[in-house]
DNA sequence: CTCTAAATATACCGAACGGTATTTTTTATA
DNA sequence: TATAAAAAATACCGTTCGGTATATTTAGAG
């Protein structure tokens, strides 16, 4: 790993949090500066602009988010077991040190739609992503037998997404987890009762 | 209404739709200007500074779905008809020509939580004021024995904000409505189950 | 250890930022 | 319709914005 690539991987870690946090345009080069230590020259030399730092983060994130989740699902040995890892996830979402700031997906979708169309890009693919991984366990627990035959698995995923991001969000402006575990608790009950 | 009152009133309905889009640090001065075809004598001679136009943009904004779903409540008789009225309007919440740029209270949400104290705030009590109107449906409804009397109408209430925002959140990203129809139809098939 | 290429820091750019003081225009009342 | 008050336009302020050109420092291969 080149000295180029390390203070690359420094500038997106320290950087991550904060356009989690404030948003595309809510983050200044300055923001950055202060964030890593590091001068313009250091930012320009590894990045061609601020798109590109975002860009980045924003990736950073998610795969954080992304890891945390396949790894504890890996885990698992049933689907039910596995489908659950979402909602007992997302009730700690806004606890889990790498992630200050909340669901990326969430805070790049409603920031970058109407005015990043790159940011909004990569928040449309990872709510792809997100879905289909839901389907494939669904699918998967149909095929053992081990989920009702008869279950629609794009419904499911869509539904937990729509649960789970709906309940992040309120459980991040009031600072209280009422509600986010109102709709993990109710998550996980309709998890349950996929149950062959 | 004085002039003052008048144009006051006219810079917020059309800096609303872009405060809703662009979010509170994407809306520059400029922006203002150019939409309302005004100079910065008239939009400081109206407001103390761009915070108290955001502000009222909000309200007006979140006044205005606030509106569209009460009207629409009280045409309807039953407590069942009432609550169909959240899942039928957030179906076409990204038609409304009133809310460019989609739901006031999720993009606020997710916009302020972290930069904006005064937006938060009124975020907070947006999503307060939605699950309340809801509970007193659901809570009339149990009087009048047409909802089932064991129904929580606290834990109804976050489920349906939830399902609700996350579903739009999709749909405003993607610019595809299938989240958001099959949360809506499994929302509205969950309000039907309340019945006695 | 040397030396060159890579990486970082410095200094600077024009433009856009939010905001203000002042002048001009418009409104409304006497 | 004259006039004072209210409202809007103009011109300007210092600061911060994202970005660049150049100088200095550091890294790492020979």
């Amino acid at each position: 790993m080149s000295k180029a690539e390390r203070t690359r991987q420094f500038i997106i870690e320290k950087t991550a949090p904060i356009f989690n946090s404030k948003g595309y345009s809510g983050t200044s080069l300055t923001d950055i500066i202060d964030a890593t230590g590091l001068t313009k020259g250091a930012i320009y030399g590894n990045f061609d602009n601020k798109d590109e730092v975002a860009l980045a983060a924003f990736e950073y994130n998610f795969g954080n988010i992304t890891n945390y989740i396949a790894i504890r699902i890996r885990e698992r040995e049933s689907a039910i077991q596995k489908l659950l890892v979402y909602p007992e996830t997302h009730r700690q979402i806004l606890k889990l040190p790498f992630l200050k700031g909340g669901c990326p997906v969430l805070n790049t979708s409603v920031d970058a739609d109407d005015t990043h169309p790159m940011l909004k890009e990569k928040a449309i693919n990872a709510l792809n992503l997100w879905r289909s991984s839901v389907e494939r366990i669904i699918n998967k627990g149909i095929q053992t037998k081990e989920i009702k035959k008869n279950t629609n698995a794009t419904e499911f995923a869509a539904i937990l997404v729509s649960l789970t991001e709906g309940a992040v969000m309120q459980a991040k402006v009031s600072g209280k987890p009422t509600e986010l575990n109102i709709s993990m608790d109710f998550l996980e009950r309709m998890i349950h009762e996929l149950k062959n």
